[in-house]
DNA sequence: CGCGCTCCTGACCAAAGAGGTCGAGAAAGT
DNA sequence: ACTTTCTCGACCTCTTTGGTCAGGAGCGCG
């Protein structure tokens, strides 16, 4: 249930990367703009390019690039690349959990808990992000009262 | 992003607890009836306690029940008792972080996470369990295509 | 060609967390 | 008294996290 430092990081990259644009960008650059550290960050942009997020050309004038359009990378592509999937119940997929007894309607929040992740996960693009026109899922949660 | 086995192991007991109803019930009843292993699940039962969650009484008739009514324990509850806050990043709060450049729009989708989950975890009790009728949140959530 | 630039990769490390075990003590009942 | 059952801390192993270091391997340019 929490965030881990190497999936934020790999999110603020991707999105710098989306503002960026066509040429590629320098990993020094991109640590300097997101306030990561270097030797992070290639891992991370590393695993985001065998993933096939990213693409990436080594030389003078090398650097790191989307592989593909940023309104067709959600925050969930870039989250599953870097930390597998997204909403486990000790490390296996909810509906793969034999519960015995009572809590057998467990199973069931667990898949709404992954469901509803999801609903933002997968609607929210590096293009949203960049643009900072949050899809309407996003922001109607955002405004629910003690939200913050 | 990833329930662990405390988490789990925490919201079972507390649902067979529920479902004992008055009576104090024995830890080793409890780790039988869940499967859990007896030490860890005294462990956690002793967090619930801490809490305020769960009251217990040593002796031959000993055992833990529910300081509340089951219809007034929330799944985020019992989860909160154990492992703190529902969903953090980076072990911080989102809304404490601080983004530079084009990444400032994430944190509010961060705070939607929050938000989502808490819409699912905050509103499933311990008696909806117990009963199996869950609430429709939760429902619809699991409906959804490929939720399972 | 050669050389510098930048990505690529694996090894390594300290600290923390997960998951679990052991063993001794303290209260409650009979 | 004596047994039962909770209480609680110490300890253990393994994995993950977040991070650093050092050396290659490919690309472009003069």
């Amino acid at each position: 249930m929490r965030v881990s430092a190497k999936a934020d990081y790999a999110v603020r990259a991707a999105v710098e990367l989306a503002a960026a644009g066509e040429g590629p960008v320098k990993g020094e650059k991109l640590a300097e703009a997101q306030d990561i550290p270097l030797q992070v960050l290639e891992h991370i942009l590393l695993e985001l390019k065998h993933n096939g997020l990213v693409r990436a050309r080594r030389g003078a004038k090398g650097g790191y690039w989307l592989a593909r359009p940023a309104d067709e990378v959600t925050i969930a592509d870039v989250v599953r690349a870097v930390e597998g999937p997204i909403a486990d119940v000790q490390s296996t997929p909810p509906e793969a959990i034999s519960y015995r007894g009572h809590s057998e309607p467990l199973r069931e929040v667990w898949v709404a808990v992954r469901a509803s992740l999801r609903t933002v996960l997968e609607e929210v693009t590096l293009a949203d992000l960049v643009s900072g026109e949050l899809p309407s899922v996003v922001t109607d949660l955002a405004a629910t009262p003690d939200a913050w």
